[in-house]
RNA sequence: GGGCGAAUGGCGGAACUGGUAGACGCGUUGGACUCAAAAUCCAAUGGUAGCAAUACUGUGAGAGUUCGAUUCUCUCUUUGCCCA
């Protein structure tokens, strides 16, 4: 390439990615006399093609791992495909293919748009989660797990989307709907497969205390999400019709037992068997079976309740008495599936016990009332005193109230101190195809027996029939039917929740190859944890929980694990955004079927239909502001698109997309280009002139860089590189050193080269400069400038700036400023009352107005 | 309702441990080049007043601590996210 040349990006961009992949760059081997440095970006959902989400995503990763390689760490730096789950199945079914060659083709496409990113990826540990190599090892850690009690089967309400005809977990269910189909949730009753991740909960607790590299708002939401309370298991005793005597209750406010009005049960609670005759009650079920079964529904939906003929006893006072219900908020798999009602302390209760007219019993007083305080419109249940309840009256609430009264409750042997967690076991059977079948076959009894070890994987078969209704699997009785040592057993037809296969994924990219294991002990004992996690914010609860799991499931049997926590560092990127459009007849418009005339958005040819501008959004098909990243790569390459989407917002906020900032990154690197030349025309010059300006302005930009690149401010590193631009095309003119110029400038372009490494590279090999790069270090002289400009303040207003020496004394400084004609006039005819001198930075004159 | 965060020009956003608010970009305006336009280049750009030097004012609102607050404390408003 002819240095005249206008900067051809096409060109330079295949010309380093064919370099790169024909050297193997990023090639990671273990090397343990180098620090290792794992950087793991959220793996993509082979979809079809990448949308800007992963362009973001990806190249905050790229950026970090090239920063890292440059400062000499050994840098692996991985990706792969999370193959399995419905679009392919959905697609499949739609286009008449098969989920295995529509993911695969999407793979491929997609691995080649990534390709043209740039980015610094060791495709050489390409994983993908569909392919057997993967989920035979996936099928050997759920028998593991299973012999170690961490999986079990149980019969178990579902939510069930009919829709898409599968279980979704609790987390799948956003409003009452299906997450993925949009379609109302039912609730279903079914067999199910549970990893027993409640075992775990108060070690998932604990250690999120060690991960002071995360957002603290990640770890409020598994915090949150874990919920751990302290509450009290109290019996009931019971009067009535029914063979019973007592009932369990869980609760987290013992000390309002004084308000005690009814006793409210699951309809899944125990006692329901005896009402299995009862057709009020079936009905009641079923209308309680509409409303979903997550908190929310619950909190939302209208409490309703079925009458018993049993009493409760209240257990603190014998003589009161009050009804048992049947009710809808209650769930069973909380507490005992029964709580005892205190409506003037609980808005839920007080919602029902209006309904049904019972009695509201005030027990807390706020601090601020007197002794006549009644609840009387919602549920008072902020702090105060207990009233009304005898033994208990003047405990602060919630300081005293709750521990106390569970030290009299246990003292009495009434109840019992209890810890309840709010995480659930997670239910792992999906009713689907494309997933990593359950290694597990049932007898002809039923009877549940794992697959024999040697027998894995347990692939899924080939060719089948997607268009019978529910799991397509069910219907491939050749497959389904099989014979172990003579005997005639079924395979379970239910395939995992592709979250399993996401919870291990980073151990696999350590051991890619591995065949006998999931994983190499050698392997992950150098590379774990990942040092940085870089992904979207709706993971923090799901599969960043699920990871966490597995890490100490698998732990529970390999306790040389040098490590506890899978990721060390996260990262939670903000999403890319796109203004919406709509037209007059109230269609969503995509940004290029829409035209600009006379400052005015019309839809293109059809100079009558104005476009109505909607807010920015998160791009997406169904609001038509999607952006297709390749052909913005192709139009202006990729280290153009990388400029620009690093450069707008801080990388964890939202982004805005905008053409015209897009076009801007793309300008400003045909400028660089420009002034590349002429720095290039200016180093072959022979000049003998020292310009010690560009010595510290390139510590200043080494320090600036550094400090940005490791505190992730990557809009900043852009605004850098700018001021970079503004330097040098302002300073070129003046006589700069050759040597100089030529070791200042091949700094500043290893300094840029995280950001758009292709520009980068070309212009040092441009430069002839073939050595291999390294992070610049800071020649720390070079920042301590001679001259400072010290801040003169009067009274605490800035009046004026005196560019003087470094270290200059307060008495050296006062007396500059007297002589000053700009800041001696402020001291005319006034005396000094107080001098604050900072060194270095500023000196404050107090006077007298 | 609870928890966590945010609020800085027309817009996106800078500002290290309290010490020159508005870096950098977009947009806008003026100028150069051009027959003209685009592109490019140069300059200006928080507000008010002024020809100007300059002065006053200014980081959601109000208070407080301090010589000095975008930064720390309290109250309020708006807003985002998570849980309900």
């Amino acid at each position: 390439m002819t240095s005249s040349e206008r900067y051809n990006f096409k060109t330079i961009e295949e010309k380093w990615q064919e370099k790169w992949s024909k050297n193997k760059s990023f090639l990671s081997k273990i090397d343990t006399s180098k620090q290792k440095f794992y950087c793991l970006e959220m793996f993509p959902y082979p979809s079809g093609k990448i949308h800007m989400g992963h362009v973001r995503n990806y190249t905050i990763g790229d950026v970090l791992s090239r920063y890292k390689s440059l400062k000499g760490f050994n840098v692996m730096h991985p990706m792969g495909w999370d193959a399995f789950g419905m679009p392919a199945e959905n697609a499949a079914r739609e286009n008449n293919l098969d989920p295995k060659d529509w993911t695969n083709k999407n793979i491929l496409t997609m691995k080649n748009q990534l390709k043209k990113l740039g980015l610094s990826i060791d495709w050489d540990r390409e994983i993908s989660t569909c392919s057997e190599e993967y989920y035979k090892h996936q099928q050997l850690f759920f028998l593991e797990l299973y012999e170690k009690g961490l999986v079990y089967r149980k019969e178990n309400y579902v939510n069930w989307d009919p829709v898409d005809q599968t279980v979704l977990a609790n987390e799948q269910v956003i409003d009452g709907k299906g997450w993925r189909s949009g379609a109302t949730v039912e609730r279903k009753k079914l067999n199910q497969w549970f990893f027993k991740i409640s075992e775990f909960s108060q070690e998932l607790l604990d250690d999120l205390e060690k991960l002071n590299e995360w957002p603290n708002k990640v770890k409020v939401m598994q915090k949150n999400w874990i919920g751990k309370s302290f509450g009290c298991e109290i019996a009931f005793k019971t009067e009535g019709d029914l063979p019973i005597d007592e009932i369990k209750c869980f609760t987290t406010r013992p000390d309002t037992l004084f308000g005690f009005s009814f006793l409210a049960l699951s309809i899944d609670h125990e006692i329901s068997k005896f009402f299995s005759e009862n057709k009020d009650f079936q009905e009641f079920k079923k209308e309680c079976q509409k409303t979903g079964t997550t908190e929310e529904a619950l909190a939302i939906g209208d409490k309703i309740g079925f009458k018993t003929n049993l009493k409760a006893i209240n257990p603190l006072n014998p003589k009161e008495k009050v009804p048992v219900f049947f009710a809808n908020f209650v769930l069973m798999d909380y507490g005992f599936g029964a709580v005892f009602g205190c409506p003037a302390h609980d808005q839920r209760d007080f919602d029902f016990a209006t309904k049904y007219n019972l009695d509201i019993k005030t027990v807390v007083r706020p601090e601020e009332e007197d002794e006549s305080f009644i609840v009387k419109t919602e549920a008072y249940t902020g702090s105060g005193v207990i009233v009304n309840s005898e033994f208990l009256n003047g405990l602060k609430v919630p300081e005293e109230s709750i521990t106390n009264t569970i030290d009299i409750l246990e003292k009495k042997k009434i109840g019992k101190k209890q810890v309840n967690f709010r995480l659930k076991d997670w239910g792992v059977s999906r009713q689907r195809y494309w997933g990593c079948p359950i290694p597990i076959a049932y007898d002809e009894a039923g009877n549940v027996i794992t697959i024999p070890k040697k027998n894995l994987p347990v692939t899924l078969p080939e060719n089948i029939n997607l268009n019978s209704k529910g799991n397509p699997l069910d219907s491939e009785t050749d497959w389904k039917n099989i014979t172990i040592n003579g005997k005639k057993y079924t395979r379970e037809t239910d395939t995992l929740d592709t979250f399993v296969c996401s919870s291990w994924y980073y151990l696999r990219f350590c051991s890619p190859k591995e065949t006998e294991y999931g994983y190499k002990n050698e392997d992950i004992n150098y590379w774990m944890p990942v040092d940085q996690y870089i992904g979207g914010v709706e993971h923090a609860i799901l599969h960043l929980l699920y990871s966490r799991f597995f890490m100490k499931a698998l732990g529970y049997k390999n306790k040389d694990f040098s490590f506890t926590e899978p990721f060390k560092g996260l990262f939670t990127q903000g999403m890319v955004c796109h203004e919406t459009y709509k037209d007059q007849r109230n269609n969503w418009i995509s940004p290029d079927e829409i035209e600009l005339i006379e400052g005015e958005f019309f839809k293109k040819g059809e100079s009558n239909n104005k476009i109505i501008v909607g807010p920015s959004e998160s791009m997406s098909k169904s609001k038509k502001n999607v952006i297709d990243p390749e052909n913005i790569i192709n139009n202006y390459g990729a280290d153009a698109v990388r400029l620009f989407i690093l450069s707008d917002s801080p990388p964890e906020k939202d982004v805005q997309w905008s053409e015209q900032g897009m076009t801007a990154s793309y300008k400003f690197l045909l400028k660089l280009w420009t002034l590349h030349q002429k720095i290039k025309n200016k180093i072959k010059i022979e000049n003998k002139n020292q310009n010690r300006k560009l010595d510290k302005f390139t510590n200043q930009m080494i320090s600036k860089i550094t400090n940005n690149l490791e505190n992730f401010n990557y809009n900043v590193i852009i605004a850098n590189i700018y001021e970079i631009y503004n330097f040098f095309n302002k300073e070129i003119v003046n006589d700069i050193d050759n040597n100089l110029l030529r070791e200042n400038y091949i700094k500043i372009l290893t300094l840029m080269a995280p950001a758009i490494p292709h520009f980068s590279h070309e212009c040092l090999e441009d430069l002839g400069y073939f050595e291999s790069l390294s992070w610049p270090s800071i020649d720390k002289s070079q920042l301590n400038e001679n001259k400072i400009d010290y801040v003169i303040q009067i009274n605490g207003k800035k009046r004026a700036i005196l560019n003087e020496n470094r270290d200059i004394n307060e008495e050296s400084l006062l007396s500059k400023v007297k002589t000053n004609k700009l800041s001696n006039k402020y001291l005319k005819n006034k005396t000094i009352k107080k001098i604050i001198f900072v060194k270095n930075r500023l000196i404050n004159l107090l006077i007298n107005e």
